[in-house]
DNA sequence: CTGAAAGCGCTTACAG
DNA sequence: CTGAAAGCGCTTACAG
C-alpha cells in the first residue's frame, strides 16, 4: 500500500504539501494550483488512501462515529442505524455499532470504549429511559454527544426526536372521528419518554373529548402486551369492553390483533386498532394496520448532521420530526370511510 | 487522558515494559511478576486505556472488524449483526457497520474503505448472490475474509451458513405429512444461493414423493410475492388450486397469508402456509406462522470465531448450522395434529 | 506558497 | 527480564 511518502516522492514535493492537498483541515492551507494538481495525479496513480489510523493519531480525529442502540432486534433501530450509516458515509465517517441490550453497565462500558477509540462523536439512541444519575454519568464525556429521542431530563446535548405527543393525538382523534368512545391505550414501558409522550397525547385528547383515559401499561414486548390485554378484557374486567385500542407501538398493536383474533373479535368492527411506527410489515398484515409513520431513517441522518455541527463546535437546537397517520383496514375496514 | 508514558513513570519502568504487560502480543514477552503487578496497579490508578489508534498504527492491527450487510431493514441482518457484535466485543474488537443496499459498487467501495482502515478482518453477509466476477474482485483483498451464507462459486474464504436444503426438506415433508399434495413453493430471488437451496430442497422432496414441484419465483419482497401469488392463483391459472404454500422466507409467507385473507381462503384448512426464518413476529401472527427457525445470532458469533482463526492464520473449515421446524397454527390449525 | 521537524501514542526488533 | 530507540503514517505549528 502506498504511503504519503510515496506520493510526495512521485509528485516531487514534501509530505507536508501532500497532506495539505489531500486532507484540507478545518482551515485550509493555501497551495499552488499547479502543485496541488501534481499531488492529486500522483495520489491517483499510486491509488493512495491516507491511513485513517495515522491520520487519527496525528490529528486527534478518528473519522469514527459511535452509534449506541439498545436492541438491534427491535425493527425500529436498524432503520435508525441505516440512516446514520448513510449520512456518515457521505461525510466520510465510519460507524462503530454498539448494542447495549438495555444494560446500563454495558452502556457505560461502550461509552468508555468509544472514547478510548477517539470517536469524533457518539450518537446515542434509546437513552429515553435513562435515569438522571445515568445521564449524569454521561456528563463526564468529552466527546460530542447527540441523542435520538427526548431525554428524561434536561441535558447539555442536542437531540432529535419524533413528536410523539402529537402522533398520539392524531391516533386518538382518528379513532374518535370513527365514532369510537371506549378507547384504551396499550402503552409500553412508561419509563421511556417515547412511551410517556404517546400516553400523554392520548390522555389529553380523550379528556378534551370529555372521555376518561384508560391506559394499560406493559413492558413493551408483544408477549406482555397480550397478557395485559387479556387481564383488562377478561372476565374480571370492571368496565365495558373497549371498542378501540391505540397501541404505543406496532409490536403491541400486533399483540392486540392476535388477542382479538383469539377472542373472535372482529377488527375493526368490534375492535379498531391503531399502532405506532409503521414497521415494514404493517401494510402486509390482514387487516392492514393503521399506524403512525415516523421517519426513522431521517432520525439517523439528522443525528449525524447534528453531530457534525457539534464537532465543528457550532450551536445546535433540538430537532423534532412529525409523525404521520397512515390509515389502513384495522380502523377503516375494507373500503371504510373516515368521518371527522 | 493517561498515556503509556504516564503509566511508565508511575510504575517506575520504561514504556516498553508497560506495553509488554498490558498488551501481550501473539508471543508473550516474559516480565517479572512483581514488575507486572506494579504496572497493572499504575494503569488502574490512572484509568489508563491504550489508544487503539496508536496501537493499530504501530502493530498494524486495528482491532476493527468490518461487517458488510446488504440491507439493515431486512429483519434477518440485524440478528446477524447482533451476533457479530456480541462476540466481537468479547474479543475486544469493534465492529464497523456497512450497508450496501445490494449495490455492488457500494460493496466494492466499502471493501476499499475497510482495507484503508486496516480492519483485522471483514465479515461479508449477503454475498450469496455475487457473480463470479464480483467474487473475483474480492480476491484482491489481503484482509482475512469470512462469508455468511454459501457463496455462488468456490472461493478461498471460509463461510458459515444454514443448511437451507435440509430446512426446505423439513418444510415440505411437514406439509406432505399433513396430507397436502398440491404444494407450491414461493421462492425469492433465485440468484441467491440461499433461495436456490431452499427451492432445491423443496423440489427434491416433492419428486421423492412422486409429486410435481411447482415453484413461483419472486424478487423476495412481500409486495412482489403477493403479486406473483395472485398471478398463479388467479383465473388464468392452468392447474388446480394449491392446498399449501412453502414460502422461502417469513416475509413471503406473510404475503401469502395476506393473499389468503383477501381471497377468503381459510388458513390452514384451505391453504397451509410455511415460512422460513422465524422472525420475531412469526409467533404473534394469527394464525401463528409455521416456519423454520435459523440461528441467525449464532451465524454472527461463528463468523467472528472463523475470522479470529483466519487472523491467527489457522486453517478453517466451512460451518453449516441446522434449521429447525417450528410448527404453528398456519399448518396445524388450532389444536391441529401432525400425521407423519 | 513550501518544507523540515516535532509529535500523536503505541509496538517491537535489538542489545544488554 | 528490562530499556533505548526506531518506526508505524500521518498533521501541524514554525520558519522561511
Amino acid at each position: 500500500v502506498a504511503t504519503i511518502a510515496d506520493v510526495a516522492r512521485e509528485a516531487g514535493v514534501s509530505i507536508a504539501t501532500v497532506s495539505r492537498v489531500l486532507s484540507p483541515g478545518p482551515l485550509p492551507h493555501p497551495v499552488r494550483a499547479n502543485t496541488a494538481e501534481r499531488v492529486r495525479a500522483a495520489a491517483r496513480s499510486l491509488n493512495f488512501v491516507p491511513s485513517p489510523l495515522a491520520r487519527g493519531l496525528a490529528s486527534r480525529r478518528s473519522g469514527l462515529i459511535g452509534l449506541i442502540v439498545p436492541d438491534l432486534a427491535d425493527p425500529h433501530y436498524p432503520q435508525i442505524a441505516a440512516g446514520v450509516e448513510d449520512r456518515a458515509r457521505d461525510a466520510e465517517l465510519a460507524v462503530l455499532i454498539c448494542n447495549t441490550l438495555g444494560d446500563v453497565g454495558r452502556l457505560a462500558e461502550y461509552v468508555h470504549l468509544l472514547q478510548a477509540r477517539r470517536v469524533d462523536a457518539i450518537v446515542l439512541s434509546g437513552g429515553t429511559s435513562l435515569s438522571a444519575e445515568a445521564l449524569l454519568a454521561l456528563q463526564e464525556i468529552d466527546v460530542p454527544l447527540v441523542l435520538i429521542g427526548r431525554p428524561t431530563s434536561s441535558v447539555p446535548w442536542p437531540h432529535v426526536s419524533i413528536d410523539n405527543v402529537d402522533g398520539a393525538r392524531q391516533a386518538t382523534r382518528h379513532l374518535l372521528g370513527l365514532g369510537r368512545r371506549r378507547i384504551v391505550h396499550l402503552g409500553g414501558a412508561a419509563l421511556q419518554t417515547t412511551m410517556a409522550d404517546r400516553s400523554a397525547g392520548y390522555a389529553e385528547t380523550m379528556l378534551q373529548a370529555g372521555l376518561e383515559p384508560d391506559s394499560i401499561e406493559s413492558t413493551g414486548t408483544p408477549e406482555d402486551g397480550y397478557v395485559q390485554l387479556a387481564r383488562r378484557f377478561g372476565p374480571a374486567a370492571r368496565s365495558a369492553r373497549p371498542d378501540a385500542v391505540f397501541a404505543a407501538t406496532d409490536r403491541l398493536a400486533i399483540a392486540a390483533m392476535a388477542y382479538a383474533a383469539d377472542r373472535h373479535l372482529h377488527v375493526p368492527d368490534e375492535l379498531a386498532i391503531v399502532g405506532f411506527d409503521d414497521i415494514p410489515l404493517a401494510a402486509q398484515l390482514r387487516p392492514g394496520l393503521t399506524t403512525l409513520a415516523q421517519p426513522a431513517h431521517t432520525l439517523g441522518t439528522i443525528a449525524i448532521d447534528l453531530a457534525q455541527r457539534r464537532i465543528a463546535d457550532e450551536a445546535v437546537q433540538p430537532v423534532t420530526l412529525p409523525a404521520r397517520l397512515v390509515p389502513r383496514a384495522s380502523t377503516l375496514g375494507p373500503g371504510g370511510r373516515y368521518v371527522a
